[in-house]
DNA sequence: TGGGATATGGACTTGTCAGTCCAGAATACA
DNA sequence: TGTATTCTGGACTGACAAGTCCATATCCCA
């Protein structure tokens, strides 16, 4: 096999690929996110993809590989997305506000967000998706850390409410935001769930 | 049909039901718990209960209904432990924070919180799931609702931060409640949860 | 132009799923 | 004891699941 790695198309010899397998990658995660991974079977995977199953499987080998690539994609880009929010903000604060209200309300569907989904659905069961998760969620909470933290300071930077504080309240940031997700998913109206947000500030500001 | 109703036994003639419902029901709401709704095939569920096929439709009708009668068991035996929790509890803001710690590490394992389960795997698309979820984070919500606002007050009791203030004090806490079983389910440390939670008094004492 | 290499469509395999059905077992009541 | 009624075990059904396979299509390179 000349193109052991990865799901990138092969070069040299050989019928070229059809697709465009980031795109097709789109389409599963949007599908999988809507549906959930085992709600999803492979022909209605294949079908929104716009592939055969040979196709499927020459590029992802297994139904659960798709799942991780889309797992992976997912996380790369909505933490670039969160970052970009947090450069943009004003000042510390209000990034920080903006990453919980990108958090809480990721996709302004009710899909929830398709983190908190595959946490849900797999996690328990399924170590490379546990692993996946607990990176991201660790470096969303890092990131919200930082936010919380004092700018200046040679150490690692401390919040006013004494060491260790800062990733303490990004941790009970994060959970909020994620909570929010889940009572979007359950029907709560968007109102309430902006009013509930509001109350972050309790969390950010010291 | 004598019983047209419910799971309950039928008196009167016939051979007598070989099993407890109620334990049945139990022995499924564990089941689903641990392994998730689509995830649990009948043989599991019929084998966990000790009963048979025949059994289980005759008494539930169907493996969706099974699921609705063991949400429903859970909500309500669950919402009753979270007011016996409250009115144990020394003074409200305790009782706050008791809720929200019974809601955050439910079973002490990894399995989260079964409502959250449900309306993630479910709510999106099954009318009724989402129905008693939205019932019993409304009522819960309402609970800690109370809890937050001021004990005296012929009116309905306004926090000393506005009025509205407390159902937003209380979203934001169930929210943050909700956001820990799933970072209790995306493997963080038991620890970092409860340091974590900690952050919750920011939302009780205003 | 032809041969080696890869991609693709779609039929196929094997297994499992929720739900049905029926013969027989166990009861209450007459 | 007889009969009506309800429960139960387990075989059965039809649908659908993920994954495999192969003939054919399409390309690069010589």
């Amino acid at each position: 096999m000349l193109c052991p790695a990865e799901n990138e198309a092969c070069p040299g010899p050989g019928r070229p690929r059809g697709f465009d397998a980031d795109c097709a990658l789109a389409s599963a995660l949007a599908l999988f996110w809507r549906q959930g991974y085992e709600q999803t079977s492979l022909d209605e995977l294949t079908a929104a993809m716009g592939i055969s199953r040979s196709s499927f499987y020459a590029c992802f080998k297994s139904k659960h590989g798709a799942l991780l690539a889309a797992v992976e994609r997912y996380c790369d880009e909505s933490f670039r997305a969160l970052t970009d929010l947090a450069a943009a903000a004003a000042d510390r604060a209000a990034a920080a506000r903006a990453v919980v209200g990108a958090i809480a309300a990721p996709d302004g569907g009710r899909n929830g967000c398709f983190l908190a989904n595959c946490v849900t659905e797999l996690a328990p069961h399924d170590p490379e998706v546990e692993a996946l998760s607990r990176r991201q969620l660790a470096r969303i909470e890092a990131l919200l850390a930082r936010l919380l933290s004092e700018p200046a300071g040679d150490r690692a930077a401390d919040a006013p409410d004494g060491p260790g504080a800062a990733p303490r309240r990004a941790g009970a940031l994060l959970s909020l935001a994620l909570g929010a997700t889940m009572l979007r998913k359950a029907g709560v109206a968007p109102e309430r769930l902006e009013a509930l947000l509001g109350e972050a500030d309790r969390l950010i500001s010291p």
